[in-house]
DNA sequence: GCCGTTTTCGGCCCGACTGTTTTCAGTCG
C-alpha cells in the first residue's frame, strides 16, 4: 500500500459520489482528504495502518477508518461498492474539458455512454445533440476535447513554458491600454508542471484587451472571449487565460488568480471569520448594515494579506500548507534568493557524457560570478555515460587540482557522482573516495526494486562516511518516468543522522528531491544542495529554477550548503562528516 | 464529511462564460 493509492481512492470516491449527485461538501472533504494524504509531512502509510491518524487537519473520524482499512487490508467496501454502481470507463470521461459530472451521468443514463469510445461514436452518429440539455455546440465540443486529450494528454514543465510566457508577456506589455501585467497562477506558484497560463492585466478597456489577447500569434483556437475574460489554446496545446481587470483590481485579482485554490478557500475563510468577503475584486464587509471597521488601502498583495492580519506569504507558499498559520504567527520562513548562491556541485564535463570542458564548465561559472563549482562526472557502472574508472578519474582530480593554482578566487571541487550498486554498495571503494573534495552518490540502475529494498539500499550507501549527498532521489524524469518508490521519511531521517546532504537536482525534468519533502527535511536539520547536473554550461543556469524550487519547499538561505562562501564550504568538506 | 475565538449543529468561497435556455444549469478556475 502506498500514499498514492491511497489518496487515489479517497479521490476516486469524490468521483463517484459526484456521479451520484451526493452533498458537494461530502466530496470535497474526500477530495480534501485525498490531498492531506499526498502531502503529508511523514509516513503517512504507516501511520494510517497503526491506526494513528489522529488530529490531522482534514482527516476526521469516517476519513480515518476508512484509510485504517484500507492500509491493512488493501480494500475498502465503501469504494468498491461504489464503483460496481459504474463503469470503469467514466472515469476517463471526466478528463475531457467541459465535461463533469452532470453531463456524464446524463450520457450514461440516457445512452449508456461508459467510455471515451463509445462517447466518440455517439457523437460522430449525431446522437449527442439531440438529448435535452445538449445542442449541436456541445457535441462539436466534446469531439474537439476528444481530440485534444489524444494530442496533448501531458502538461507542460515549468522551465518548458516558461519562455512561450515571456514571449506573451513581452507582447502584452505594449499594448497601449494594458497599465499593470502579470502571470499568476502555478506557473507564478512554481509547481513542477503547468496545466495553463493564466494572465493578468489592469485596463480601462477589458473587452479590447480580452479581444486582442484572442488574436496574438501563438494563438491556435479561441476557447471564450468575454467582456472580461478570454481563453485560448496555443499552437503547442498550452490553455492561456486572461483576466483583466481595473487598476484598483488588480491586488485583489493577482492574488486570487495565483491561487492555489486550497489557498484561497482558507483565505477566504479566514476573512469570513473577520466579517470580511473576499474575492477577486476586492475586501469588503459581510453585512453592509454593520459597523465597518476602516480597512487600510491595497494597493498591492501584501496590503491584502497585512490587512487579514497575516504576514505577506510569498506565491511560491500558497499551497495551504501551513503557510496561512505560519503567517499568522509571523513565522514564515526568509526564502533563499538566486543572490545568495555561491557556487554548486554535481556537475558533468566530457570527461564522462558532458558536453562542455572542465575549463570551458569553470568559465561559465566565474561568468555567473560563482565562487566554486563541483565537478562530478559518472562512475565507471553507468557505461552508458562513459562513466569514469578509477584511473581516469584520478586523472581528473589532478588536472582540478593544477586548474585551481590556476586562481586566485575561484576554485573546482573534485567529485564524482558515483553509482550506488544494487545492495547499497558503492562504485568505487573508500580509499579512492577518500581522494575527492566530495561524493554525490545516485541511483542509475535497478530502479525496480520494491520500496523497501530501493530505501535500504540507499539508506546504506548514506552511511558510508565519504557520501557527501546523495543525487536525485528518485531519478524521476516529469512527465516521462515515473520516481521509483522510496521511503521519503525515512530517507530523510537516514540523511538527518547520518549527516548526509541531500541534492535538489534543478535540472528542469527532475526538480528532485520533490519540493513537498523539503520543509520536513529542513526541520530535521538535512542540508540541501542546489545542483544543476548540468551537462553543459548553458545549464548551469538552471540554479534559478533550482532556487524557485528551493522557495517552494519553505527553504531559507541558511538551509542550502552552496549559500556558503567558498572559505567556508572548504572547511566543511574537511570536516569528517558525523561533525559537519 | 469536516470543523469550532459565531464550537457539537449548521455552516462550508465565489464569480465568469457558454450553451441551451426563455431564467439558468453546468463547468471551470
Amino acid at each position: 500500500m502506498t500514499r498514492e493509492t491511497l489518496a487515489d481512492v479517497l479521490d476516486e470516491i469524490a468521483l463517484l459520489l459526484e456521479l451520484k449527485d451526493e452533498n458537494p461538501f461530502k466530496i470535497r472533504a474526500y477530495r480534501q482528504g485525498a490531498d492531506t494524504v499526498r502531502s503529508f509531512d511523514g509516513d503517512i502509510v504507516q501511520l494510517a495502518a497503526d491506526n494513528q491518524l489522529t488530529g490531522i487537519k482534514g482527516i476526521g473520524e469516517a476519513l480515518r477508518d476508512k484509510l485504517h482499512l484500507l492500509a491493512t487490508t488493501g480494500t475498502l467496501l465503501y469504494h468498491q461498492h461504489l464503483r460496481a454502481e459504474f463503469p470503469p470507463g467514466l472515469f476517463d470521461l471526466f478528463e475531457l474539458q467541459g465535461l463533469g459530472p452532470k453531463k456524464i451521468k446524463g450520457l450514461y443514463s440516457a445512452l449508456a455512454i461508459d467510455s471515451i469510445t463509445t462517447l466518440k461514436t455517439a457523437c460522430i452518429n449525431g446522437q449527442i445533440a439531440a438529448l435535452p440539455g445538449f445542442g449541436a455546440k456541445t457535441q462539436t465540443k466534446i469531439l474537439e476535447a476528444i481530440a485534444l486529450r489524444e494530442k496533448f494528454a501531458d502538461a507542460f514543465t515549468l522551465s518548458a513554458i516558461t519562455p512561450l510566457a515571456d514571449e506573451i508577456l513581452d507582447t502584452l506589455r505594449l499594448h497601449p491600454e494594458i497599465s499593470q501585467l502579470a502571470v499568476a497562477g502555478s506557473f507564478r506558484r512554481a509547481k513542477e508542471t503547468v496545466h495553463d497560463l493564466d494572465f493578468l492585466a489592469a485596463t480601462k478597456s477589458p473587452a479590447l484587451v480580452c479581444e486582442d489577447f484572442t488574436t496574438l500569434p501563438q494563438v491556435a483556437a479561441v476557447i471564450a472571449c468575454g467582456e472580461t475574460k478570454a481563453s485560448v489554446r496555443l499552437h503547442n496545446g498550452l490553455q492561456c487565460d486572461l483576466r483583466a481587470v481595473s487598476t484598483d483590481q488588480f491586488p485583489f485579482a493577482l492574488q486570487y488568480f495565483t491561487g492555489s485554490k486550497e489557498h484561497n478557500v482558507a483565505l477566504r475563510s479566514l476573512a469570513l471569520k473577520r466579517g470580511l468577503s473576499l474575492n477577486e475584486y476586492g475586501l469588503t464587509p459581510v453585512d453592509a448594515t454593520a459597523p465597518a471597521t476602516p480597512l487600510p488601502p491595497i494597493h498591492e498583495e501584501a496590503d491584502l494579506y497585512h490587512a487579514l492580519g497575516l504576514d505577506h506569504i510569498q506565491p511560491e507558499l500558497r499551497e495551504n500548507r501551513g503557510e496561512l498559520e505560519a503567517a499568522a504567527e509571523h513565522t514564515l520562513p526568509l526564502l533563499v534568493e538566486l543572490t545568495h548562491l555561491r557556487g554548486t556541485f554535481h556537475n558533468h564535463t566530457t570527461a564522462s557524457d558532458g558536453l562542455h570542458t572542465l575549463e570551458a564548465m569553470a568559465g561559465e561559472a566565474i561568468s555567473m560570478g560563482l565562487q566554486y563549482l563541483g565537478i562530478a562526472d559518472h562512475s565507471k557502472s553507468t557505461f552508458q555515460a562513459n562513466g569514469l574508472d578509477e584511473s581516469r578519474l584520478l586523472a581528473q582530480v589532478a588536472e582540478i587540482r593544477r586548474l585551481n593554482a590556476t586562481w586566485d578566487s575561484f576554485r573546482l571541487f573534485a567529485g564524482s557522482e558515483v553509482d550506488i550498486l544494487k545492495d547499497g554498495s558503492l562504485d568505487f571503494d573508500d580509499s579512492l573516495l577518500s581522494q575527492l573534495d566530495y561524493c554525490v552518490a545516485s541511483v542509475h540502475q535497478f530502479g525496480n526494486l520494491t520500496e523497501d529494498e530501493m530505501t535500504r539500499r540507499i539508506c546504506r550507501a548514506m552511511e558510508n562516511p565519504h557520501v557527501t549527498m546523495l543525487g536525485h532521489l528518485t531519478g524521476r524524469l516529469l512527465l516521462r518516468r515515473d520516481p521509483y518508490p522510496v521511503n521519503h521519511s525515512k530517507i530523510i531521517d537516514c540523511a538527518a543522522e547520518t549527516r548526509t546532504i541531500i541534492e535538489l537536482n534543478c535540472s528542469p525534468l527532475r526538480l528532485d528531491m520533490d519540493w513537498r519533502w523539503w520543509k520536513r527535511a529542513r526541520d530535521l536539520g538535512v542540508l540541501c544542495s542546489i545542483n544543476p547536473d548540468a551537462h553543459s554550461t548553458a545549464r548551469l543556469h538552471h540554479l534559478g529554477l533550482g532556487v524557485r524550487v528551493a522557495r517552494k519547499g519553505w527553504l531559507r538561505r541558511q538551509d542550502i550548503l552552496n549559500t556558503r562562501p567558498v572559505a567556508e564550504i572548504e572547511t566543511f568538506l574537511r570536516t569528517p562528516k558525523k561533525k559537519r
